[in-house]
DNA sequence: CGGCGGTACTG
DNA sequence: CAGTACC
DNA sequence: GCCG
C-alpha cells in the first residue's frame, strides 16, 4: 500500500513539473521571450508526440485500459502522452491492477523481482514472458493463472513506467532544465519557480536513469540505446541552440556538427557495452551528463557575456569548452575500449580509427588511434610554414613612392610588409637628390635599373601616365615586370599564399576597373539624367496650379549653377522599396501593440492626435530651379529667401562670407577637437590660437585638458568615420562607445543610439511638450515646475524601439528615416550672450 | 519674447 | 557649475 | 532662427 502511494506521489510530482512548464512559458510570452517561448513550445510538443506513440506502444500490449473501443482507445493513449499526462495515467492503472491482484492472492517477493518485465510493451517479448513465467509457476488452476497474468502485467506495467519516465527526461526534462537555466542566467534572478524546475529535473534525471541503468533485458538495452541516442539529439541540438539563442547560422552548423560527433562517439560506446549491471553503466551516466552540463551552462554564459553567440564562438574561452568536449569523448572511449565486453556480437564497433568523428577534437595524446588525419599536419612540418611565409624570398620590390594617397608613413608600412614577405626593397635615385618622398605634380624623376626589378608596387588610385613620366619611361609598367597593389602585399600576408586571379590585385587590373567604374557611373548618369527629364515632363503637366512661385522665376541667369553631382535614381526600385517598408513598418506596428498593452494595461498613447514627426522627404527629380518644386510653402521669411538663393545662384552668399571668413575657419577647426567646444574654441581664439599648429606648441599643453590633448593627437583619426569593412593598413586611432544597459532600458537605449541626434530632439520635445520626459532609459510622466523637473511615477515599458512609437502615439519611423542633418554650431552672439560679461570675446558681429 | 532634449563625465 | 560629450 |  505504501509502494502505491509513493507510486501516486510520484507520478503527481511528474504531473506537477508539466504544470510548472505551463506557468513558464505563460511568463515566457507575458515577457515576450520569444526565443525562450518558442523553443519551450517546440520541446514540449516534440516530448507530447514521443510520448503518444509511447501510449500507443503500451495500448498495443495492454489494450482496452480506457475503453472497449478500440478506436477510442488508441486516441486516448495517444492524446494523454501529447498533453504529459502518460506518466500519471499510466502509474494510476499499474497501481489499481496491482492493487487489485494483490487483494486477491499476495504475490511473491520472487515473482516481482524476477519477472522479465519489458519496455513499455513495444517489444513483443512480453507475451512470451509472462507464458514462460506460468510454465514455471506449473501447476496452477485457471484462476491463478488469471492473478499471476494480472501481476505479471501489473509488474511489466511498472517497470514500462520506468522507460516512459527515463524517455520523457531525455525528450523534456533536461532540454527545458537548460531553457530554463539559460533563461535564468540571461535576464533575471533566481526565482522559486526556477529552483523548482531544475531540483525537479534533476530528481526525474535521477529517476530516468536509475530506470536505464536497472533495466536487464538485453533487447530492449539495444532500443533504449536508441531511443538515448535520439533524446541526445534533441538535448544536445536544443542546448546548442540555446548558445545560439537568437543570431548566428553559424553556431547552428557548429551545433550539428557537435552533436553528430556526440551521437557517433555514444553509440560506439552504448553499443559496443551493452552491459546489464549497473555498475558499468553508472560510470557512463556519471561522465555524461555533468560534463554536458557544465558545457552548456558555460556556453550559455558565454554567450550573455559577449553579446552574441558568433562573438562567444570567436573568443578563446570556447576553447575551455571544447577542452571539456575533449575530456568527455576521451573518458567515453577509455570506458568503451577497456570495459569488458558482456556481449561480443553487438560490440560493433572495435576499430576506433573507422569513426572519422572520434578522431575530431581529441588532443594527439589522448587516444591511440591518431591514424591518418593526424599525420598530414605534421609531415608538412615546419619547412611548410616557412615557405609560406617568405613568399617573396629573394624577389626585389620596388616600391612607386608617388600616388594622391601614398604618404610617407604609408610607403615604409610597405617596406616592412616586403621586409616580413621575405624581399627586399630596390633603392632608386631621385633626380633632385633628396630622399623625401615627391609631391604628385611637381616634376621630379627617378631612374631605375628596371632588370634589377623583380616586381613592383604601385597604389591603385595613381595614373598611367604620371607613373610614365616620373620614371622617365614611355609606358609604364615596362615589359616582364609584374605590378601589385599594395592590397596584394597585405593578401599575401594574411593569407600566406597568392591570391586567387579574381581577386584582381595587379596593378593594371585596378587601373582597368576603375576605368570600367568611371564609364558606368557616367552611363548611370545620363541615363538618370534621362528618367529625371522624364518625370520632370510629368511633373510639369500635372502641376500647372500648383507653381505659385512664379515670381521668382526670372532665371535667365541660372546659366552658371554649379550643379550638385547628379544622383541615379531607379525610381520604379525606390517606389517598390518603400512600398516594402511601409508594410513591414505596419506589421511592425501592429505586433509590437499587443505586446505592448500587455505589458502596460490600460495605457493610452500620449499624443494620439499627433501624426508625424515631421523628418526629410525624398524627391524623386532633380531639383535645380525653384520651378522644380511643387510649391515652397514650408519655408519663409529668410528660409525662403536662402532656398531661393541657392536655386536661383547656386551659391549662398552668407555662407560664402562665413567661408571665407578666417576667424570662423579657426574657430570651426579648433572646435573639432574631441574635447575642445564653441567656448573653448572661443577662449583659445581669444589667447591668440588660430590653427592646430599653435596648439600643438608643446609649452601649449597647460591651456588643454587631458581629454583635449588625446583629441588633438588624433585629431584627423577622430574625424574619420569608422567604416563597415576596413581593408586599410595604417589603421586610425579610434573612439568607441560602449553603453551597458539593463535589459528593461533596451528599447529607449536602442532609440536613443539609433539616433539622429535632431530626431532625438524632435521626439523628447514632443513628449515634453505633452508632459512626459524621454531618454534612453525611460518615457515618463514628469512635473516641471520652474525650471526644476520632478518625476512623477515609473516609466512606460517599452521593450522595443517600436514601443516607443507606440506609447507616444507617433507613426513608427525605420531608422533609415531618422536621418537629419547635424547643424549644431554655436554662433558669435550666442556665445558670448551665454558667457555673460565674463569674457571679452569680440568679433564680427555679424557672424552666425 | 521665451523656449529650444536628456543624461553623464570632467575640471 | 560650465563645458563638453553622446545620440 | 523658427515657433507658439
Amino acid at each position: 500500500m505504501l509502494g502505491a502511494l509513493f507510486e501516486i506521489a510520484s507520478a503527481l510530482y511528474e504531473l506537477s513539473t508539466v504544470v510548472t512548464d505551463v506557468i513558464l512559458n505563460y511568463e515566457y510570452i507575458n515577457r515576450n521571450w520569444v526565443e525562450e517561448y518558442i523553443m519551450s513550445i517546440v520541446f514540449l510538443v516534440f516530448n507530447g508526440v514521443v510520448m503518444g506513440f509511447v501510449g500507443l506502444g503500451i495500448e498495443s500490449v495492454h489494450p482496452n485500459r480506457y475503453s472497449s473501443c478500440t478506436p477510442l482507445n488508441k486516441l486516448l493513449a495517444f492524446l494523454l502522452g501529447l498533453f504529459q499526462m502518460r506518466v500519471f495515467t499510466e502509474t494510476l492503472y499499474s497501481v489499481r491492477a496491482n492493487v487489485q491482484s494483490k487483494s486477491r492472492q499476495k504475490p511473491t517477493a520472487t515473482a516481482y523481482t524476477n519477472s522479465l518485465a519489458t519496455t513499455a510493451g513495444v517489444d513483443q517479448s512480453t507475451s512470451v514472458g509472462a507464458d514462460s513465467h506460468t510454465h514455471a509457476v506449473g501447476g496452477c488452476t485457471s484462476a491463478d493463472l488469471e492473478r499471476d497474468d494480472l501481476i505479471q502485467r501489473a509488474v511489466q506495467l511498472g517497470h514500462g513506467l520506468m522507460y516512459v519516465t527515463f524517455i520523457q527526461v531525455i525528450v523534456r526534462d533536461v532540454p527545458l532544465f537548460v531553457l530554463q537555466a539559460n533563461a535564468t542566467i540571461h535576464y533575471r534572478k533566481w526565482k522559486f519557480i526556477d529552483l523548482f524546475t531544475v531540483a525537479s529535473t534533476l530528481l526525474t534525471l535521477m529517476r530516468g536513469t536509475a530506470a536505464y541503468i536497472a533495466k536487464e533485458d538485453k533487447r530492449t538495452v539495444k532500443l533504449l540505446a536508441f531511443v538515448f541516442l535520439v533524446g541526445q539529439f534533441v538535448f544536445r541540438l536544443g542546448a546548442i541552440l540555446l548558445v545560439a539563442m537568437t543570431k548566428g547560422y553559424v553556431i547552428v552548423a557548429y551545433g550539428l556538427t557537435i552533436t553528430m560527433f556526440a551521437i557517433l562517439s555514444t553509440a560506439e560506446m552504448r553499443l559496443a557495452h551493452p552491459s546489464r549491471r549497473y555498475s558499468d553503466q553508472l560510470p557512463r551516466a556519471l561522465v555524461f551528463f555533468p560534463f554536458f552540463t557544465l558545457f552548456v551552462v558555460d556556453g550559455s554564459k558565454l554567450t550573455a557575456r559577449y553579446g552574441s553567440a558568433v562573438a562567444a564562438l570567436h573568443s578563446k574561452k570556447l576553447l575551455k569548452l571544447h577542452l571539456w568536449r575533449c575530456v568527455e569523448n576521451v573518458v567515453g572511449i577509455v570506458l568503451a575500449v577497456f570495459l569488458p565486453r558482456y556481449n561480443e556480437e553487438v560490440g560493433l564497433v572495435r576499430d576506433l580509427g573507422k569513426i572519422p568523428a572520434l578522431q575530431h577534437g581529441k588532443r594527439p595524446a589522448a587516444g591511440k588511434a591518431r591514424g591518418s588525419v593526424a599525420k598530414k599536419p605534421k609531415g608538412g612540418g615546419s619547412s611548410t610554414v616557412d615557405k609560406e611565409q617568405q613568399l617573396l624570398r629573394g624577389k626585389r620590390v620596388l616600391l612607386v613612392p608617388i600616388g594622391s594617397d601614398v604618404s610617407r608613413k604609408r610607403l615604409a608600412i610597405w617596406q616592412d610588409l616586403v621586409g616580413k614577405l621575405g624581399g627586399s626593397v630596390v633603392h632608386m635615385d631621385w633626380k633632385t637628390g633628396s630622399k623625401a618622398v615627391p609631391r604628385a605634380g611637381i616634376s621630379s624623376a627617378a631612374t631605375v635599373d628596371w632588370s634589377a626589378v623583380d616586381l613592383v608596387i604601385a597604389s591603385a588610385q595613381l595614373e598611367q601616365e604620371k607613373t610614365a613620366a616620373f620614371f622617365h619611361l614611355a609606358t609604364f609598367p615596362p615589359a616582364n615586370v609584374p605590378v601589385y597593389t599594395p592590397e596584394w602585399l597585405a593578401y599575401l600576408l594574411r593569407e600566406k599564399k597568392q591570391p586567387p586571379a579574381e581577386a584582381k590585385l595587379k596593378w593594371s587590373e585596378q587601373l582597368a576597373a576603375r576605368e570600367e567604374d568611371k564609364i558606368k557611373t557616367h552611363r548611370l548618369e545620363e541615363e538618370a539624367q534621362r528618367l529625371a527629364d522624364q518625370e520632370q515632363q510629368e511633373v510639369d503637366e500635372n502641376s500647372e496650379s500648383e507653381e505659385d512661385e512664379g515670381s521668382n522665376r526670372n532665371n535667365s541667369d541660372t546659366k552658371e549653377i554649379q550643379r550638385a553631382p547628379p544622383v541615379h535614381l531607379n525610381t520604379e526600385n525606390i517606389r517598390q522599396e518603400e512600398k516594402e517598408l511601409e508594410i513591414k513598418k505596419v506589421k511592425l506596428m501592429q505586433e509590437r501593440k499587443a505586446i505592448f498593452y500587455k505589458n502596460n494595461p490600460g495605457f493610452r498613447p500620449i499624443g494620439e492626435r499627433a501624426k508625424v514627426i515631421s523628418s526629410l522627404k525624398v524627391l524623386r527629380h532633380r531639383v535645380s530651379s525653384v520651378k522644380d518644386l511643387k510649391s515652397l510653402h514650408w519655408a519663409k521669411g529668410r528660409l525662403r529667401d536662402k532656398v531661393i538663393e541657392i536655386l536661383e545662384t547656386g551659391h549662398l552668399s552668407k555662407l560664402e562670407a562665413k567661408k571665407s571668413n578666417p576667424r570662423l575657419c579657426a574657430l570651426v577647426t579648433m572646435a573639432r577637437i574631441w574635447g575642445v567646444g564653441p567656448a573653448t574654441a572661443a577662449k583659445l581664439y581669444n589667447s591668440g590660437y588660430r590653427s592646430l599648429d599653435d596648439l600643438r606648441n608643446p609649452e601649449t599643453s597647460a591651456v588643454l585638458t587631458a581629454q583635449q590633448q588625446i583629441g588633438l593627437k588624433h585629431y584627423q583619426d577622430f574625424l574619420t568615420k569608422i567604416p563597415r569593412y576596413d581593408f586599410a593598413m595604417d589603421l586610425p586611432y579610434r573612439r568607441l562607445d560602449i553603453k551597458v544597459y539593463p535589459r528593461r532600458f533596451f528599447g529607449f537605449a536602442m532609440l536613443y543610439f539609433t539616433g539622429s541626434d535632431h530626431f532625438n530632439r524632435s521626439m523628447r520635445l514632443f513628449a515634453h511638450k505633452n508632459g512626459w520626459s524621454l531618454s534612453d532609459r525611460a518615457l515618463q510622466r514628469v512635473m516641471r515646475v520652474n525650471g526644476m523637473t520632478v518625476q512623477q511615477g515609473e516609466s512606460v515599458i517599452c521593450e522595443s524601439e517600436v514601443d516607443v512609437f507606440i506609447a507616444l502615439g507617433l507613426e513608427y519611423k525605420d531608422p533609415t528615416e531618422r536621418n537629419c542633418f547635424d547643424i549644431r554650431f554655436l554662433d558669435e552672439d550666442e556665445a558670448n550672450a551665454k558667457r555673460g560679461s565674463k569674457s571679452a570675446a569680440r568679433g564680427d558681429g555679424d557672424v552666425e
